[in-house]
DNA sequence: ACCTGAACACCGTTCAAGT
DNA sequence: ACCTGAACACCGTTCAAGT
């Protein structure tokens, strides 16, 4: 081992990438500049960039960090191992909600390959036709990323400090002001807005489409 | 009518918001700036102020205004009615890829709620029962949201003039040289990545939600 | 009432200079 | 090889001053 590895606080992306997610987490997305992030980390703003290429691949690392480890299932049956893997991602973004601002816009990534192949995996244990594997994992993948991005969005709305209930109450209530020719569903649902538990609407969807997938013609 | 009415050329919400969707179709979502905007309709920056409240809300503006006359269908069924408006959407997002980018991220909006409207219109045809509506709803709006995010972000990955069958084709490679006991559902799905097309794709996965529905308990 | 455009308070990113 | 921090080239937004 060289002196390099040797240096005390030496940076690094894994440090760096801790940093960025405690800022994230604790100050909001808005909050994570280079400028702070190198305050944090007593250094210089232009030294991140030895590090990491640029504030998209911070983004993409920080993402990684968190949702890798939060979908390992463990569950025997494939649905269950589906249901699990998504409540994992959804309660990720529960935690860290920059997550599902990231995952929904950024590209490629890591993260996404991931997600893809634990949801694939049991699809094919699920023995779902060779043709209809990859739409099959797409429509999954889409509406698992959808949640996310609308989770993100909620979340930057919701402005800080606010009760979520009342917030969602408040929304409800326009709702059902809404003219009754033009919003005759979105009045009906109202109560229904201000009612839903989150989680348990996010499963309903992925129960959704694994029996739409169940059905598939074989 | 007075004489603020007959200025010629005068500035207002409408013309500013059809500016900025021409800078956003023709050199894309960066290229959107309060000052470019400015040059383009010949005033000072700060005027745009007096007509939109910031940046946020112009972004809602140019969505709804080309999100809202694709989504009205003509459909006598109500599940091709639910296709017709998700097709509607799709290709919106495929000619404007800006509108997929701000609709899976910005809050609230018009765009949003006229979406879910439309929907949800087609899911009390359908005789939905009450207790599922708005998790059937939502289910299908954020599978739509999904994919809207996700195509935004490949357009924005593919570099500008780029063959989309050649970067697909480039992107399948490399998922089929992924590590194979690491990845074996990418990997198994790599040429269909390659083959597909995205449209019937994305109305197969509004097929499997729609079939999910039908064959909800009542 | 509406428009102008300079000024403010930021950004991400680069790069010469250090160690 | 790695770090420093000033400088560059931008942003969105505000606001005193004009018409």
């Amino acid at each position: 081992m060289g002196l390099t590895a040797m240096r005390k606080n030496a940076l690094s992306k894994q440090r760096i990438v801790e940093a960025a997610i405690e800022i994230l987490d604790n100050e909001g997305e808005s909050a994570l500049t280079f400028r702070a992030l190198a305050t944090r980390l007593a250094t210089g703003a232009g030294a991140i960039y030895w590090h990491v290429a640029d504030k998209n691949e911070l983004l993409s690392a920080t993402t990684e960090h968190v949702v890798v480890p939060a979908i390992t299932h463990s569950a025997s049956e494939p649905g269950d191992a589906i249901r699990a893997i998504a409540l994992g991602i959804f309660d990720t973004m529960d935690a860290h909600p920059w997550v599902g601002a990231h995952l929904s816009r950024a590209p490629s990534q890591t993260a996404i390959l991931a997600i893809i192949e634990r949801l694939g995996a049991q699809l094919l244990e699920l023995e779902v036709p060779e043709k209809h594997l990859f739409s099959a994992g797409s429509a999954l993948g889409n509406y698992i990323l959808g949640v996310a991005g609308q989770n993100a969005a909620n979340a930057r709305l919701l402005p800080a400090g606010t009760d979520r209930v009342d917030f969602l109450t408040a929304v409800a209530n326009e709702w059902s002001q809404l003219d009754a020719d033009q919003y005759p569903f979105v009045r009906r649902v109202a109560r229904q807005l201000a009612e839903h538990d989150d989680r348990e609407q996010f499963l309903a969807g992925v129960d959704l489409i694994l029996d739409g997938i169940a059905n598939l013609p074989r």
